[in-house]
DNA sequence: ACTGTGCTGTTACCTCCGGTAACATGGCGG
DNA sequence: CCGCCATGTTACCGGAGGTAACAGCACAGT
């Protein structure tokens, strides 16, 4: 019972195919790379729902852990911010595959139809509510902004994460300085530049 | 050539069933919904790809027009930055169905398979790129920065968006602030709370 | 008046997907 | 020896996106 050995190999293969093929998989791929045919994936998962979940609670679990221990982690407060957007860049840069499955899924889910955020990336959010809840002293409005604000940052660093990893712009550590910069109010902090009248020519 | 028409009706159509059944509406039923079959869809948008897309240009430049001109408008930065955000919600608010359609792409896209963004907020990160670079003077980081922070503030204000849809947690105005308090770096300034040592026994 | 061209529309089909029913094995405890 | 249960199979369903081939119809040009 510890662990259903045979469900696990099946998730292996399953495994193999999402990093091989992304998140939209089909469940044949996926039954012929176990080496067997598709009624054993249902009998085991119930529907394609059920072994996607399977697959990403698995890795869920690595990502979360680390996010929770870095929200956790006894800095100051910019260190940590810091900390937190370094741990999760490397955790996306590191097996890019795995985490498009678990920030990206990909199928017309019934369930709660319009959720910009993934299952994963939504006990993320709450765990950065948690952590601003019960670390910063926001008065009256405390829950409310902490609740906004974990879904904020978490949707700002999924974005940016994306973008990061598509395009590569600068290293990991410039990247999270960027970001913590942002959450630091540098936008309101700037000077103005003066507005530009007309195109320049040439 | 002006519009064509009949594709206009064909985009109506497609229009009203996507409003009334989401944008994982079928073409057999957006081709009923038009009282004619699909393979003349087909021959108007090549596949379904094409029609989702003619059908979000549509309603992409009324948006992308909103947000470009709030973040134009003149004045103070505080109060441009939550112009722009109450232009977004109110957005958003108005048409929950069509804005589902332009922010969340269901289908499983073979083009540039990790785009967090769709190609209208794709748009709107640009255009909120282009204002911080013209408008705030961040030194030499300004190009890095203003590109980071334009997908980062697209994808924050886009999850906090759809959990304010999803949870009506507070009327716009208060959710403007809460973003905007945000961006101005309330997080960082706020007083620090003692550490809980233990969990209260109640 | 005839014919070509181009748009409108149809029916019928293909492939692939998620999902299921029904049946065939093989090991293992009573 | 007998159930029992998990394993596995083939064959199918309904519905998705997408295409081929054909049928009207309207309007130009000769």
């Amino acid at each position: 019972m510890t662990t259903e050995p045979r469900r696990e190999q099946l998730l292996n293969a399953a495994d193999r195919v999402v990093q091989r093929e992304g998140p939209s998989a089909s469940m044949n791929a996926i039954a012929a790379e176990a080496g067997i045919t598709k009624p054993i994936l249902y009998r085991h998962f119930g529907d394609r729902n059920g072994l996607i979940g399977a697959l990403t609670e698995r890795h869920t679990a690595g990502l979360l852990a680390a996010v929770r221990s870095a929200l956790n982690e006894p800095l100051e407060r910019r260190d940590r911010v810091e900390h937190v957007l370094d741990v999760y860049l490397a955790a996306i840069e590191s097996r890019p595959q795995v985490y498009r499955l678990l920030t990206h899924p990909e199928p017309g889910d019934p369930t709660g139809a319009g959720n910009a955020l993934a299952p994963a990336l939504r006990q993320i959010a709450e765990e950065i509510t948690r952590a601003i809840q019960q670390q910063i002293d926001l008065g009256q409005d405390g829950p409310l902004l902490s609740e906004t604000w974990g879904r904020s940052i978490t949707g700002m660093v999924l974005a940016a994460g994306d973008w990061w990893l598509e395009t590569r712009p600068c290293p990991r550590a410039r990247m999270v300085q960027a970001l913590a910069d942002l959450l630091w109010g540098r936008l309101s902090a700037a000077a103005d530049l003066p507005p530009m009248l007309a195109a320049p020519e040439v």
